[in-house]
DNA sequence: CGGCTCATTGACTCAGCTCAATATCGGTGG
DNA sequence: CCACCGATATTGAGCTGAGTCAATGAGCCG
């Protein structure tokens, strides 16, 4: 709640968001108002940020963790909109589009955001338009991607869709170690099936089938990816209509 | 192809845009350097304004007509990521992300579209932050509206998706008429498939049901909403995770 | 009248959901 | 240290929605 600036001073919080592509171009000292006029709060791990239907008077800037944002249907059902790590900005569309949040943001790991009041920020767009078009690339790039996954969802099965959520995820999130890639980030088994659209059964199924393959090895919110390749290539590999 | 104004005056394009919320805020001289900046085109029904992985250098802006944007994978299979109306800009992906398209944008009915060079346009933007804003709020939309989308894929069975697409379709495509509602868009089978993620024949399937139940009428390439009612129920109707 | 695209319908199959039971992990408190 | 608990995960059995394959029908254009 309050504003503050333990540990973290102003000019580092300054240098910190001028790290991100988002605020390259903004000069430190209107950053740093922007930093003054909101706040910055942490979020144990398990917490929501925010919640769907909530009014939305600002946006959050993803400072360290991570953050799943699901969006869920009248009868409950839960859908992964997005996973957002460091850097990444949250409640775009609320802001933007003037409404509420249209889906929930829960911390998976402890967090630490900043949040910008909605009016500050617009005037910030208004003066830097650099930036402006930097937030467009940036609602551009995310529309693309959920593009594409509308379009796995339609199209695709569940084993390759599973597969290719797996290879995303190590790209974006994994570990080398000498034994693979191992998932830094601590996923459940109905996580994971909320991001591939499907439900934690099947997930469990496939993911046991690939452990005896040798593929993965598994543990209790836990994913190794032993043969990488192996996943690409069922991610990746085309069939026709019909098991061609 | 040419630079052209035959029938349209420059002047009369400028209202033409102005009528659009996009480019409300935009003082006419700029607009009309914009207008003089790009070209227009005309495109007869079935013909693509733009191909998947197409180099993109520009952005059109839909003046009269209807397209829809397709989405398709490595083995074809595809599917509808938009379907665009008048006053709508297409092209935005590829425009803000610096990418080739990602979609192919095909007419549905014959189209008169604008085209603006991408570095004009984005002066443009630099020069008027209010239209970069108009810009985020549009894109912010979509992605809303992509998220719901991606959210009923993977939730919703293919007879309330099609129930939604079809209420959804009549709202803003529909035309009243004494015998029920209907659908100003000859949408085939298939292309309906596509919009909800499912195969032409479930479609045909459905569709003929609903028309045993006297909920609609079909025709080649037409659908006439007898009880558009009926559809809402079906569409909105919660549900248990079984059958409650 | 052919020849096209679009639509309907049936028969069959199976991926993946539901239902249900059990197992395992990790933490917590006695 | 062990007993217990809730959260997470595994696995089986059965069912069914929807995809696939295949054939026919119906509307439209040259």
């Amino acid at each position: 709640m309050g504003r503050g600036k333990p540990g973290t001073g102003e000019s580092q919080m300054v240098e910190t968001l001028r790290a991100y592509p988002l605020f390259r171009e903004a000069p430190p000292e209107d950053l740093a108002a922007l930093i003054r006029a909101g706040t910055w709060r942490m979020w144990p791990a398990g917490r929501f940020l925010f919640l769907e239907g909530d009014p939305a008077e600002g946006l959050y800037v993803l400072l360290e963790g991570y953050v799943k944002v699901i969006q869920a249907d009248a009868a409950g059902q839960e859908a992964v909109a997005q996973m957002a790590g460091p850097g990444e900005p949250l409640g775009l569309i609320a802001l933007f589009a003037d409404q509420p949040y249209p889906a929930s943001a829960q911390a998976m790991t402890p967090c630490r955001a900043l949040w910008i009041p909605g009016t500050a920020f617009r005037e910030f767009l208004l003066r830097h338009p650099e930036v402006a078009l930097r937030m467009l690339r940036l609602l551009a790039e995310r529309l693309h991607e959920v593009h594409r996954r509308l379009l796995e969802v339609s199209v695709l099965r569940v084993e390759r869709r599973l597969a290719r959520v797996l290879v995303r995820l190590a790209g974006r999130l994994g570990r080398r170690t000498e034994e693979g890639i191992e998932l830094m980030l601590p996923l459940s088994r109905e996580e994971l099936a909320e991001l591939c659209g499907t439900r934690l059964h099947t997930v469990s199924r496939l993911l046991n089938r690939w452990q005896r393959a040798g593929w993965v090895r598994l543990g209790r919110r836990r994913i190794l990816l032993r043969q990488p390749h192996a996943l690409v290539a069922l991610a990746e590999e085309l069939e026709g209509p019909r098991g061609l």
